[in-house]
RNA sequence: GCGGGUGUAGCUCAGUGGUAGAGCGUCAGCCUUCCAAGCUGAAUGUCGAGGGUUCAAAUCCCUUCGCCCGCUCCA
């Protein structure tokens, strides 16, 4: 998460409630809580039928974007048209992917809590001021983190009781607790002993519990391509630079579960693996970077609640070239923002650390790199290839494109809708009969079975002659239908129907044979 | 994990120890020629869960779970 930038103008939108989005979701059937009737279960989420239909339609638009035709055919910095594969990896993979990624390390981190200032630190990053030469004997040392204004405050403190000083780490300290006082507390002895968090889901495969036969639920897709990068060079004739491109569930057993689906344990991913010769890898960083921010813009993200967010160079990790977030601003997260996708410059760290663990060989045979040979072919090159990975949660993006389209609006007389782009909206049409009667529910159903029969494989088409006309269209405003169709007394007479906007109320009469055109061209 | 708030129908919420409620929504019928209209009717709840106090608990007490806000965490 991260601050609006001061720059931002003034001219914030008003404020979207989130109680009333969530309110929307559970009432359409959006989204519930996971086991409701059992109470639920924190940090869990199912999608109801307009969200699971909502969700196939943004994972469907990322698969066609990223991988069947990848940047709309854009061309790349190479000045060919970029190349991806989909692959499907499982969610328990060898344990030994954990480690190789750093993930077992990095997401099995002690903490401990402070009973008084009811802080909670790294154990790692804890640090201790104690006398420069000697024992504290029964005197309280003091802890701090680096960075944050109990350094400074601590440090104070110490020379007082010690005059000269020197810093260690608390984990070098043994049976510290009865006398630390906690960095941001007034008395000694306010610290837990660590206390592991485990970010990692667990489980035994194999029928006998055996915990040394322990693996884990993926905390993310990408190790999935990184462990198959081999088998797809050799396999599928596949040329650098080019991606892999991979959705699915990912497990995270996050500390505090919050912000609606925001944070999740369970969650999807759709991310792509693109490789590249080292010296073409910050050209494609750049080129990823601004197409997947020119891609959420264009299914529905458009206007000042998206930003592109460039990490500062502090905040790389130590391989990387670049990493810029896709962010976006939830209600929750106002006036900053949240974020959507990581676009990260890996450099050849994940392979690297794969060909190390495995000892494999995953370097690349570039055939057409190397000195110029006589024969007008090239030497060759072995290189492990720099890999950018634009990494989305689809969750988020669901819920970004929910608070994005929820809109207020008191002067209509459904105030509530919900501006879904056509290409992700779960509803894409909606066919009414003015009133039930004089043969309008006929030409109704007939035109209902041919927008079907061309529609009906991107998402649902409604029929409905039940109540009034009024109720019918509330009901598809709240439920993010972009059109509705309505056939009426001229219907009848001059073959024409009424296509009604979602987003402005507005009506126009088209030739009833024109409607297929007409949605054609707005589904895209 | 800590602190605060909260939990009653699908949604929003009334209900401070004595028969479980309203509005909206949903469904059905009538009506209706363009925006949640009207009329009639219907369905829907172990009052988050478990335990306790009481003749009697949605209401008081304890435990627990979920959600919201603030810390914390976010590789």
């Amino acid at each position: 998460m991260s601050e609006a930038p001061a720059s931002t103008p003034s001219a914030q939108p008003a404020k979207k409630s989130m109680d009333a989005i969530m309110a929307l979701c559970k009432r359409r059937g959006f989204i519930y809580q996971t086991s409701e009737i059992y109470g639920g279960i924190n940090g869990f989420w199912d999608y109801g039928p307009l969200g699971a239909q909502l969700k196939k339609n943004l994972r469907d638009a990322w698969w066609q974007d990223m991988i069947l035709n990848p940047c709309w055919g854009r061309k790349g910095p190479n000045g060919n048209r970029v190349r991806c594969v989909p692959l499907e990896t499982c969610i328990i993979q060898h344990p030994k992917v954990w480690e190789a990624s750093g993930h077992v390390g990095g997401f099995n981190d002690p903490m401990v809590d402070c009973k008084e200032s009811k802080g909670r630190y790294r154990y790692d990053h804890v640090q201790v001021f104690v006398p420069e030469s000697g024992d504290a004997g029964d005197k309280p040392v003091f802890a701090y983190v680096g960075d944050q204004p109990s350094e400074a405050k601590q440090r104070k403190k110490a020379e007082k009781t010690f005059g000269a000083i020197k810093s260690v780490t608390l984990s070098s300290i043994p049976q510290p607790w009865a006398r630390v006082i906690g960095p941001d507390a007034e008395k000694p002895g306010t610290l837990t002993e660590p206390r592991m968090f485990n970010l990692m889901f667990d489980t035994i495969p194999g029928a006998i519990r055996d915990e040394a036969n322990k693996a884990y639920l993926r905390p993310e897709t990408a190790q999935g391509v990184f462990v198959n990068f081999k088998n797809v060079v050799d396999t599928t004739r596949v040329k650098l630079p080019f991606g892999i491109g991979n959705t699915g569930r990912s497990f995270r057993n996050e500390v505090t579960p919050r912000n609606f689906t925001f944070r999740s344990r369970e969650f999807e991913q759709a991310e792509l693996e693109f490789f590249c010769h080292p010296d073409e890898s910050v050209e494609w960083y750049k080129f990823w970077r601004d197409f997947r921010m020119d891609w959420w813009k264009a299914i529905g993200l458009a206007g000042e609640n998206l930003i592109l967010r460039e990490h500062d160079k502090d905040e790389l990790s130590h391989y990387s070239q670049g990493t810029s977030d896709v962010e976006y601003r939830f209600p929750f997260t106002a006036p900053g923002y949240g974020e959507l996708e990581g676009i990260a410059h890996r450099g050849n760290y994940d392979l690297t650390q794969h060909e190390n663990t495995s000892r494999t060989k995953l370097k690349y045979f570039d055939a057409e790199r190397g000195e110029l040979l006589p024969n007008g072919s090239r030497k060759g090159e072995w290189y492990i290839p720099h890999c950018i990975e634009p990494a989305a949660g689809l969750d988020r993006g669901a819920l970004a494109l929910i608070c994005e389209g929820y809109t207020r609006d008191e002067s209509r007389p459904s105030p509530e809708f919900l501006k879904l782009h056509p290409r992700v909206a779960p509803i894409k049409a909606a066919v009414f009969p003015l009133v039930a009667k004089d043969g309008m529910p006929e030409v109704g159903e007939k035109l209902y079975d041919e927008l079907f029969a061309k529609f009906g494989r991107m998402g649902f088409i409604e029929f409905d002659e039940k109540q009034s006309i009024g109720k019918r269209y509330a009901r598809m405003d709240e439920a993010g239908c972009p059109f509705c169709f309505t056939v009426d007394g001229d219907t009848l007479t001059n073959q024409t129907v009424t296509v009604r906007d979602r987003d402005s109320g507005q009506q126009e009469r088209i030739g009833i044979d024109k409607v297929s055109g007409f949605l054609s061209e707005k589904l895209g």
